[in-house]
RNA sequence: GGUUGUAUAGCUCAAUUGGAUAGAGCAUCUGACUACGAAUCAGAAGGUUUAAGGUUCGACUCCUUAUACGACCA
């Protein structure tokens, strides 16, 4: 495509200096893929270049045409609407540009002068509770980025920052040892991290009840949530698992493992992982000792009580508190040691952290702060915001259990997949453990797509039956488009068809092949704006136009059927050019595709 | 109260960053399988882009004000 665009542009100015004797100016010489309803595939706009030449806008397209038509090769005709000069392309063109295609590796990396370095921060768990839908959306997107950078060509390390201490995880512990009697997951039943919620859930419903019962004798709600015995002895586990009690970390380790365990299995179910595991218990101490710095070198103050805050309000922010009147920590506290820690690990110049847009003012705080201290990595801080995940019944609320649980939903549309692939019966010959894994293939790819296909910054509806919907703009309408390549290439296998090598021998060329090869070869342009904007989106959109000009082009013109030999390996050769594009995208989705569906 | 985000077809989402007649999917209606795979393709219908002003060759996009919903900060 760089190709042919620029031999696009070159021919212009040379154009416009032919014709006008002027050079169109950089800014205005931008083309733009010609809208589906007029005839051509390239668009420049000329409005812009009225005072400039002095002409009116269809007259200086009218000059432009005319001219590249009479002298550009590349130019096999023109139209003029208004202030738009769309150009027709000549098959020679296309097939040069096929030509550079096939000569490019599948994946090879879009340089974009990028970020080199990056961390990508996702999932971030607390081990009081499983993964829900909202942390689908969070994983889906953090892996997705870290693989779109990857494709940019800069190395990217993905980071788990667990939150694995606090007051919630004291819940669990405690309502684990009043109600517990000696449970593991293996005589419950149930993956660790489900075993840990449920005495969440526990604790929450006694909680509950207490401060009920206290106000029922006279207390007001206030002091109840707070004179709660269940309250009080939560918070008496806190301390003394931050004095290191023996038999308080003993529980919390074994408990922790329990819900490690379950998220491992779960990450491992969606297809995500990570190449380092950051735990707050191991980062919150580092932090403290920034807050100490800070407090040195005087940009942090201590206020009466013995609270340090941090005053932002040069920045538009407010006053933050950084560290309690009793010393212990706040959030912020450990993530200035988390972001240091990752800083020494990796060196990073760029750090995203993919968190819901509710934090929007923390890490505003967050990186203020980190600019305060002086470190040199605070400007290197992203936030890649997300919007929450609604319901049709409304927000999820895990109080009011509302919540759609991450292992419940992906064995849901894998049920789906399953329904809808025995009604097609297309499947004959594979074996049991084949026809789990398409399912899993297919559901998780449908679940994904849903997802990831919604600009990640908009808070989205999701909708469990349009989640699990097949057809239409879905993650398995694309797997089709794939699935079909891939029989053309073993058909084309066994009949001894080979791909085309050598293009320059076609001649005419289809509007639905031209119309896909330049569809293929805006792979570039499409993960380029994708990591520049830090957005699966334009993946999601890319992948689906390619599967909508593949599926046409199959309609369209017969393939395996075309009786010239050389018509026939070209379009092999493009067809798996499409697929191998399919499979490629759809990779930087963390979907995967099936040979057979 | 302060800061901030969002508002596009009945529903869920796009719109190449200021360009053409605002596009897809779902739902509705019509047509195409003795056709390389119909989980597909072709088509119809569906819009005062929340409202009112402004900027200009040109506005869903930028500016002002208002309204609705959400998030965060006291």
């Amino acid at each position: 495509m760089q190709q042919l665009e620029q031999t696009l542009k070159t021919a212009l100015q040379a154009a416009a200096q032919a014709t006008f004797g002027q050079e169109i100016p950089a800014a205005s010489l931008v083309l733009q893929p010609t809208r589906k309803d007029f005839a051509g595939s390239f668009t420049l706009v000329t409005f812009p270049l009225t005072k400039a030449f002095g002409k009116g806008p269809e007259q200086i397209g009218q000059a432009l045409g005319e001219w590249l038509k009479a002298n550009a090769p590349a130019v096999r005709g023109y139209n003029v609407v208004k202030g738009f000069l769309n150009l027709e392309i000549a098959d020679a063109e296309w097939l040069k540009l096929f030509g550079e295609l096939l000569a490019s590796p599948a994946g090879a990396p879009v340089p974009t002068g990028g970020p080199q370095r990056v961390v990508v921060e996702y999932s971030s768990p607390n081990t009081n509770k499983p993964l829900h839908l909202g942390h689908l959306r969070n994983n889906f997107l953090g892996y997705s980025v870290a693989e779109i950078l990857k494709a940019t060509g800069a190395t990217v390390t993905k980071a788990n920052l667990v939150n694995d201490r606090g007051i919630h995880i004291c819940k669990s512990m405690i309502a684990y040892q009043r109600f517990g009697e000696g449970a593991t997951p293996e005589s419950a039943g149930l993956k660790g991290d489900h075993l840990a919620g449920k005495y969440y859930v526990l604790f929450e419903k006694h909680y509950r009840e207490e401060i009920k019962q206290l106000e029922a004798e006279g207390v007001t709600n206030e002091v109840a949530k707070k004179q709660a015995p269940l309250m009080l002895e939560a918070q008496e586990m806190l301390q003394k698992w931050e004095a290191g009690d023996e038999e308080v970390m003993a529980l919390w380790h074994r408990m922790n493992g329990w819900v490690y365990d379950g998220f491992n299995a779960t990450y491992a179910n969606i297809g995500v992982d990570f190449d380092k595991f950051y735990y707050e218990s191991g980062t919150y101490l580092l932090g403290k000792e920034r807050v100490e710095e800070g407090l040195a070198k005087g940009v942090f103050f201590k206020k009466e009580n013995g609270s340090v805050w941090v005053d932002l309000q040069a920045e538009g922010l407010d006053e933050k508190l950084l560290l309690r009147a009793d010393g212990t920590s706040v959030y912020i506290t450990q993530d200035l040691g988390t972001a240091e820690l990752k800083y020494q690990d990796f060196g990073y110049d760029s750090s995203i952290y993919v968190i819901a847009d509710e934090q929007n003012y923390h890490m505003q705080v967050l990186q203020a702060t980190l600019k305060k201290l002086g470190k040199p990595y605070a400007e290197a801080i992203h936030h890649l915001s997300y919007g929450m995940v609604d319901l049709p019944s409304g927000k999820m609320k895990s109080r009011e259990g509302t919540v759609v649980d991450a292992d419940e939903l992906v064995k849901e549309v894998e049920e789906a997949a399953k329904a809808a692939t025995l009604e097609k019966g297309k499947t004959e010959g594979l074996s049991d453990e084949e026809l789990a894994q398409l399912y899993h293939t297919l559901g998780v790819g449908a679940l994904k797509y849903y997802l990831l296909k919604v600009d990640p910054k908009k808070r989205m509806l999701f909708n469990p039956e349009e989640s699990v919907q097949l057809t239409g703009d879905t993650g398995p309408f694309i797997q089709y488009s794939y699935a079909r390549t891939s029989k053309i290439q073993r058909t084309a296998k066994e009949t001894g068809v080979v791909a085309l090598t050598e293009i320059s021998e076609i001649s005419a060329l289809e509007p639905a092949e031209s119309e896909l090869i330049q569809v293929l070869a805006g792979y570039a342009n499409a993960v380029a704006e994708a990591a520049k904007t830090l957005s699966p989106a334009i993946i999601a959109q890319y992948a689906y136009e390619v599967a909508k000009s593949n599926n046409r082009f199959y309609k369209e013109v017969s393939i395996l059927k075309e009786s010239d030999p050389l018509k026939k390996s070209f379009r092999v050769a493009l067809s798996a050019k499409a697929g191998e594009t399919i499979k490629t995208t759809l990779g930087l989705l963390g979907i995967e595709v099936p040979e057979r569906m």
